[in-house]
DNA sequence: GTGCTTTTTGCGAACCATTCGCATAAACTT
DNA sequence: AAGTTTATGCGAATGGTTCGCAAAAAGCAC
């Protein structure tokens, strides 16, 4: 059986590397490394991290293969970056687009989808005369009580 | 008759001023006019663009000040600071609430406002069983062709 | 496989926005 | 005016990211 995200994505290694190798990319023991770590984590790494969990793998691997590796794989839309405010890049394999809402109390991560809301902002960007190409959305609150 | 922003905000130097003495902070002639800069500027200045302009009034201003300036009046929540995806950080004064659209292919940052989009965020939030408190979001995109 | 061409790699140096250390110079206090 | 504190300008340091280059590997044709 596939395995699958919790929106019924289906991710696997080798659609990312046919997707490589289509964009006219070659396949190094590196990008492959690199790519399974990432798809493995199942936080926000740094680059810097990735760089550390690949390395565990190869040794050889330059921070500067793994900055040329995720910039590339972002290029293909394979790869989100997030600038978070503290510093540094931080990449996630593209499992279709969702949203976050940060627990402020808890810290906990609910993540959603909402078509409204992709709609209303496509509308609101075309009212502006604008095509939207990307965005940016989080939210930060805390349960309801009843 | 008092100047307001488009949005109706009063905006004022003296009491800018007057919420930096009253966090402790000196009033001297550097602060003063990266003050009056910022107040002035319609766009959304880089640190190095804002640091010109005021260099255009006293030559002396060193970009160091402007940042510790941008730094203080980031804290004291005077002014926001906005990290756009190409590279340096940006500042406004805090006239309020609004959304912020830029232009990828020319940098420009247009501003908007949308009742319809604060009620769907807050209506999510309900649905996933939480009080929004905070949010972010950010457009990016091109002018559309016709 | 063996060549041949093109892309990728690791390394360190370069880059660039931002921050720091420090001695000097202003601002507030009395 | 004198004393205390904070701010400034300078240049040097920092830290994430990118670049240049020669060496290595990948893909392609035979």
């Amino acid at each position: 059986m596939a395995k699958t995200d919790r929106f019924g994505y289906k991710i696997s290694m080798s659609m990312l590397l046919q997707k490589c190798t289509e964009a006219g990319l070659k396949i190094t023991d590196q990008r492959k490394v690199i790519l399974k770590v990432l798809e493995e984590s199942e936080d926000h790494p740094s680059v810097e991290t990735l760089c550390e969990r690949a390395r565990q793998v190869d040794s050889s691997i330059s921070i500067a293969t793994v900055y040329r590796t995720l910039g590339l794989l972002n290029e293909l839309g394979l790869v989100l970056k997030h600038d978070f405010k503290d510093s540094s890049a931080r990449f996630e394999v593209d499992h279709g687009h969702h949203y976050h809402l940060v627990d402020t109390e808890t810290g906990q991560v609910v993540e959603f989808q909402s078509e409204e809301l992709v709609a209303l902002i496509n509308k609101i960007a075309a009212d502006l005369g604008y095509q939207m190409v990307d965005h940016t959305f989080e939210m930060f609150g805390h349960k309801l009580k009843k």
